[in-house]
Formats: C-alpha cells, sequence, structure tokens
DNA sequence: CGGTATTTATTCAAATTTCAACTTAAATGG
DNA sequence: CCATTTAAGTTGAAATTTGAATAAATACCG
C-alpha cells in the first residue's frame, strides 16, 4: 500500500485510530472550556493558574510559564496582562535576572483554583478518566509516553 | 482521596496519564500544523480539503462541512472565503434548498490535496501511528473510542 | 575588558477566531 | 394559507493569536 511517491497510506484501522484520537483530542478540549465557562476561566487561564498553584512560592519566569504551556512568549504576554487585569496574577521583577519577570498568583487567583479545581477534575474525570478502566489507563500510558517523548524531542530540534 | 467538597481528585497514575494524553494533543497538532507550513496550508486548511476530497463530487453543504470539522458556522464561512482567496474551494448554489450553499474543491484544490496528502500521512506516520505497535494501536483505539462517544453524545445535547 | 551573540520579555500590526446581529429561505402548526 | 419558528449562512466588531521588530540585560569569546 503505497502512494506514487512512495509514502505508505495508512490502513483502516490505523486511520480509525488515528481519526478517534484526534476526535477525543478536540471534543474533550472543547469540552472542558465549557465546563469551565461558569466560573469565568478559559482553559487557558486555568492552565496558567495550575501551574503558578504547583510552583514555589506560587510564581514563576514567564518562559518557564510559556515552556511549560506550550505557548510562545508572545502569546503568554498577552495572556498573563490579562489574567492581571482579572486580579488573577500579578508581575513581579526578578532580582536575580532583571530581564526576568515573574508571574504570580495573586490571593484572588489561589482562592478562585481552589474553588475551582474540585469541579475541573470532576469534569476531567467525567469526561475522560473515569471512562477508562485501571488497564486501559495503564495502556494508554505506556502507549502515548513514547509519543510524547518523540515529540517533545523533534519540539526541540526545530 | 476526597476534595472538601466530595470530588475524587486523581491518583498518580490517573494524573500521568491525563498530562501525558494531553502534551500529546497539542504537540502532536503542534508539528502537523508545521509539516503542512511548506505547502503553504494551515492544519485547518488541510482538514476541509480531505473531507471535500471524500465527499461526493468533492463537495459539501456548509453545514455539513462546519460539523464534519467540529467548527461553527462563522469561523467556516470565514476559513472557506480565505481558501476561496487562495484558490482552494469556490462556494456553489444549492439547487434544493435556495439557502444553503457547497463549498467545492477546485481542480487546483484537488491538485493539491493530491500533492500534499502523501507528506501529510508521512508525518501523521512518523509523529504518531509509527510509534504504536500494533497492539498498542489497537487498545488505543478501544479505550479512545467510547470516550468519543460519550463526548459526542454530550455534546450535541448542549 | 569590549564587542557580539543570546536570552528575556514586550509591543505593534496582521491574521484568525469568537460572538452577536442579521438576512433569507424553509418548515411548522393553527 | 398566514404567522411564527427554525435553519442556513453571512457579516462586522471585538477578542485572541501570531509573528516580526524592538528593547534591555546577560552570556560568551577572543
Amino acid at each position: 500500500m503505497e502512494t506514487e511517491n512512495g509514502a505508505r497510506w495508512l490502513s483502516d484501522e490505523e486511520q480509525r485510530t488515528w481519526r478517534t484520537h484526534l476526535e477525543v483530542s478536540r471534543l474533550l478540549t472543547y469540552q472542558l472550556e465549557r465546563d469551565l465557562q461558569p466560573f469565568g476561566l478559559t482553559y487557558n487561564d486555568y492552565e496558567i493558574l495550575v501551574n503558578l498553584s504547583e510552583a514555589e512560592d506560587h510564581q514563576m519566569r514567564m518562559s518557564d510559564l510559556a515552556r511549560a504551556t506550550l505557548q510562545s512568549k508572545s502569546r503568554l504576554s498577552h495572556q498573563i496582562t490579562r489574567m492581571e487585569n482579572a486580579g488573577l496574577v500579578r508581575r513581579e521583577n526578578c532580582e536575580s535576572d532583571r530581564r526576568g519577570l515573574f508571574a504570580v498568583l495573586t490571593d484572588y487567583g489561589w482562592e478562585t483554583m481552589k474553588r475551582v479545581a474540585p469541579h475541573h477534575v470532576a469534569a476531567v474525570r467525567e469526561h475522560f478518566i473515569d471512562l477508562l478502566s485501571p488497564r486501559e489507563l495503564e495502556s494508554l500510558q505506556a502507549a502515548l509516553e513514547p509519543v510524547a517523548k518523540h515529540l517533545r524531542a523533534t519540539r526541540g530540534r526545530a
């Protein structure tokens, strides 16, 4: 099963799996976004909150946050500006590197996180985790981790 | 393992799998987008081309295309306008329902599709399919299909 | 040290996406 | 039939995202 220039097409099984994966990715994002709407947060907002919540002193360098959330610096900068306006985070200067800035979780941001997280987790369960058996969960992780590893590497050497 | 208001947190295993899935989704989209760049197409463009290519007479009603690609009608409308300007598709009136329009693949769109598809498929292989054993592929499909089904249903009754 | 290259982060403009308002046509139901 | 509701699709403005250009500070190297 070859294309004219030698590339191999996908078998039916491969194609089915590929499309299912794509569909799940998209619908899941879409659904989680929707489940956050009542709290006035986008998924992007939430992701920033998670990262800052888990970080030492509830703060991270802009660069690191951009890397962690897979966003461009420019995009993160805008994103943080918006969240700053919403009172969720603030920027703070970095002593040791005067080019640098920290994004810091505000008290309100932290309160918001604590309030919203349980609902978000419930949504993740409802739409993903609880639909998988322990065995399926395990094989999913086993299958996807190498893919993640590959993609991280590929992205890196861009 | 309960939150204050009764929601169950994720176990380490669950969390790891969840995050891996998220990461793969994102990096994969990102990578495929990048692999299409040399051809001057976005992933959205490509997806439209795929759908039209597989459709009867290389044409689809705007609504159906929007549904198939999980986009809003508005977004699709803009998208098609852009692709029309690029010469990849054209709009055509629908006889039987005079509100309706078809998006139709142009010759150039079809040529483009035939030219680009092998490269795209190769990318899908390189970054996903070929990293999975047949067994993993199978279990992935088995695990994700019910999730897809659930999400389709959930989305529907929105 | 002094100059050049990198890194960090922001900004502006252009492209894309979203959202609500609108138009036109078809379906529904007294 | 007519009136109303629903469906198909577009439009324009606002919000977000992208990408190149910029500014400022640090790192590197002869």
